[in-house]
DNA sequence: GCCAATGTCGTAAACGTTTCCACTGGCTGG
DNA sequence: CCAGCCAGTGGAAACGTTTACGACATTGGC
């Protein structure tokens, strides 16, 4: 059946009785003699020949495959990266090679590491944490990296950010402004970059609308639903008019535990949440959410990489390291309509 | 930076003072002298050497690579498989290839062709139809491949597949046995594989159970979650009792329908899906949904093709393939409690 | 009819590994 | 002391391509 037995350029030649280099000048579309290529490109078709793109990538150095390392690929605003990126390697004539690293540091350096196996010309690399050893493996990377997220400066790698801070304004501001005074907040793991920036956008909405901070309208959890929904119990005692969470996962969860309770979504208690995935649209009542833009961030993080692999090609220079920002736009849904008291 | 000047095993054997021979063996675990492995150790550590698995892969013939194929990376139902794919195929050592066919069956028919390039060793493909030509691809594949979804019979290929027909006979037993008599369809496009079977579920569904098969009750849409709300309202009129939807986004849409006018779900209309996707979970009120089992396809999926690639390695040999079918399970949610009559 | 220019082709090297084979030297066992 | 063995080693071939180079044939202009 599908054993070994390839056909490959050298079978082509002898049947065709011309040689190797012919058949390969052939095959690429040099020139070549009316009947050569004739009989080559016969000879091609009657074995179905496929030229064998391990030996085509060790003689010119790149695989035409590029790598994409996020953290869960059960969370929809990976996914949503997945596609984008996806969509743009696609196009270029690149396979995209899937990792997910579960979080784990130790796995993301792995792919830093691995690089250097030029088993893919490129890595976009969506790490949940910065650590030093981080930033030591992205300086030495062996291949052209970009990653999703924040950096120190001076990493000479092109990177593609949220404006998470931003972001956690728009949505303060809305709740404040249809009406919400104690705007609760759900936040994720601090210890997180995305974590700690959607805190630090909470903090600052509040204080640029001159809202007071009370520890007690503040709950930390992990990412998810379940997490969303225990959390969301420990806030209500505050009575909060409105929670603000970091993550749609987090707003669905609350969202949840309200309804559960009895109390109305937004009538008595408005839901917001961020980066406006699938699950946003797909909740009932559909969800307000901070679009952080995950498409954008993935179409621009394999465009940065397209553009440095051909840079690489052209001038083998090392440009200034390029940093994007995408703006986060507020998406409104029904969970954050004004209260219309009864 | 980062320009081509990676350490080989050539750099290696000159620091070392060694043949090639030597340093590829000490590698690779082989007997050597002591001092002779103390030093290509060093030199290698010295270099940060990384051996090229695309000069690798040409040698011995197999990439450690596995490529998935499905019609859309957005659907959670292959993002469940995904997720599993990658957990036993990175247990295995292997890396994931993705591809996203966007349901088109030329896309499919390039990537079963493009096994032959040798970028690699096997396939999971999950196709949205089956055609003449799919078939004719399937028989002649350069690799092994392993197919999630039905296949007729006297294909050389292994398959996983899911019964819809006893899923949907399940979710239309549950909604009778509690109290609903008028049961709506809300089904896939039929001349896909998925959207066939489960229409072919609900209809014997219906016999077995000796309720009537009535037309009004019945539309058919494309899968997504805005298809389902429109088509739920081309319901209406027939004025069903629950709604049995062939697919989670459309019974999702289809809640929102009829929440959006004011009918209470499950108090009015009982809702049920199918894929028992995150969406089912993430639903208010949460959705009732047939498992097909996701995951565990993916994983046999996977199971079958690393069982395959060993065989391949040890016998050469080509056994019968093998068909194993993911039973489906029936996950009761709040959104078909039966009618509490007011 | 000669020379250069052009076009076509084959030989061979290269990409970075792994591995077969043959060679060396130091042992052991007789 | 020698035959035989073994571990350790290096040379070289192989995997399937692309491509530089040189050989040869054809052409055109004079």
């Amino acid at each position: 059946m599908w054993n070994g037995g390839q056909p490959t350029i050298v079978s082509i030649a002898e049947r065709a009785g011309v040689s190797i280099a012919s058949v390969s000048r052939v095959l690429n579309g040099q020139g070549a003699r009316r009947d050569t290529v004739e009989r080559v490109r016969r000879a091609a078709a009657e074995l179905g020949y496929v030229p064998n793109a391990v030996a085509r990538s060790l003689k010119d150095g790149r695989t035409r495959q590029l790598t994409f390392a996020m953290p869960d690929i059960g969370n929809p605003v990976y996914v949503a990266m997945v596609r984008a990126i996806q969509s743009v390697t696609k196009a270029a004539g690149y396979r995209l090679l899937l990792h997910s690293t579960d979080a784990v540091a130790e796995d993301e350096l792995a792919v830093l590491r691995s690089l250097g196996d030029r088993t893919s010309d490129g890595l976009i690399l969506c790490p949940i944490r910065i650590t030093g050893a981080h930033i030591d493996a992205l300086t030495h990377a062996a291949g052209p990296v970009v990653v999703i997220g924040s950096l120190p400066d001076g990493v000479p790698v092109d990177s593609v950010r949220a404006d998470s801070v931003a972001g956690a304004a728009l949505a303060v501001a809305h709740l404040h402004e249809t009406g919400r005074r104690r705007i609760a907040f759900l936040g994720g793991p601090r210890d997180t970059v995305p974590g700690h920036n959607r805190d630090l956008g909470y903090r600052t909405a509040l204080a640029a609308r001159g809202l007071p901070y009370d520890e007690r309208l503040v709950v930390h959890t992990d990412f998810g639903i379940d997490s969303g929904s225990a959390a969301a119990e420990r806030l209500l005692p505050a009575g909060p008019d409105a929670i603000f969470c970091a993550n749609d996962q987090l707003a669905l969860g609350a969202a949840h535990a309200l309804l559960a309770r009895g109390l109305r979504v937004p009538g008595d208690v408005a839901v917001a949440g961020m980066d406006n995935s699938t699950l946003a649209q797909a909740s009932w009542p559909p969800l307000t959410s901070v679009d952080l833009g995950s498409s954008e961030r993935g179409r621009h993080a394999a465009e940065l990489l397209l553009d440095r692999l051909e840079d690489r090609a052209v001038h083998g220079a090392f440009p200034e390291p390029r940093t994007t920002t995408a703006p986060p736009r507020l998406v409104v849904r029904a969970s954050t309509a004004p209260a219309t008291d009864p």
